[in-house]
DNA sequence: AAATGTCTAGACTGACCGGTCTACCTTACT
DNA sequence: AGTAAGGTAGACCGGTCAGTCTAGACATTT
């Protein structure tokens, strides 16, 4: 059986998996300084050796893999979206959907699982800007390519991405500031026509 | 002279206003929890007892001072946009540019005055949501009034606002992530864009 | 000149921060 | 059985956090 250590037993998390899931939450919901180690920790059940064995290099290390597990998933949801809205105007009302859902079913306290580390590091240059800096582009390489699938031309795409990408972004912080996630959905909504309109040109 | 302290030597600021600038900025480059009260203080110059004469409630209550100050600030750098930029598209454009410039200038560590905190404190209820949400309101006004003078239905009007309130504070982190400035460019221009076709409509 | 209120000044406090360290438990291999 | 490796456990460290407190500087009023 080779490598199957105490990790495996049932479908239970690793511990590892456990502070990764537990602090991108926390960094999701209050950001990297706003959040303590210490209460990782609780939210994960492990102790502190735990993580320092699996991030060696502490907090930043694994606010690092946090992020890029998020920012995974959410790639994953993107592209799901996509096949489910059938054309890239309904992957980003899909997408806008899941995120005020996110929003709604949290109350308010999840929105984008990157921008408010973003926004903390955006100054600094260490390991976390990054990670930011590239799921930001795999995020963006998701909806320009469905955009130019559409036979819209690849610069033009890659507006359109930007501007779907910041456009949600935004939303997601007046919505979270507003505690109402409509925003959300009419900006995608606004976003999807236009996309849509320049398809079909 | 009645009232004309210490505080009105020469054109120099008094030590309240000091400090709600160093708050401003130190906040807006790193969020609230990122920012220690010893560092505000030294870049303002002042010592504990200053800040808690001035605000008594502490480093909320210095966050929320600054906040409104730098909201009140962009307000009317909004408004001047509008007389500047002729109609509401070139409000926008204008307002597009100048955040541009503001990010250049400082090495992308200066972005929206108050997303960040907006971010950080969305979860809470306390005097920064507040503050974040009146900001975030007049913001909007100032778009959504410049944009129904153009003969758009108010409704319309309100939702474009919404549009371009939320893209540029997207492109802000786009911007920030990438240092590079042009996302919120091109973004405000496509707004602009869209929304000089909706007035002449 | 005495008194008053405003503001400055910074030492100090207890709590918490991220990070280190040693000890121990469990598993795998021999 | 013995041993090494992987992982868990939490006490402990210096430093920094927000906030309190006492003292005094300064300007104005009486």
């Amino acid at each position: 059986m080779a490598k199957a250590g105490r990790r495996e037993r049932g479908r239970q998390q690793s511990t590892r998996e456990r502070l990764i899931a537990a602090a991108a939450r926390l960094f999701q919901e209050r950001g990297y300084a706003g959040v303590g180690l210490s209460e990782v920790l609780a939210a994960a059940g492990a102790p502190k050796g735990s993580l320092y064995h699996h991030f060696p290099e502490g907090k930043a290390q694994l606010a690092a893999a946090a992020l890029e597990a998020a920012g995974a998933n959410l790639e994953a949801s993107l592209h799901h979206a996509r096949a489910v809205g059938g054309d890239a105007a309904g992957m980003i009302e899909g997408y806008g959907d899941l995120l005020a859902g996110w929003l709604e079913g949290s109350g308010f306290t999840r929105g984008c699982p990157i921008a408010t580390v973003a926004l903390e590091q955006a100054g600094e240059d260490g390991v976390l800007s990054d990670v930011v800096r590239t799921v930001f582009a795999r995020w963006r390489a998701a909806l320009s390519s469905a955009i130019a699938e559409q036979g819209v031309s690849a610069g033009r795409a890659e507006r359109l991405a930007d501007l779907a990408l910041a456009s949600v972004e935004g939303a997601l912080i007046l919505a979270r500031a507003e505690r109402n996630a409509e925003p959300v959905r009419v900006i995608a909504g606004e976003i999807a026509r236009m996309v849509r309109a320049e398809a079909r040109a």
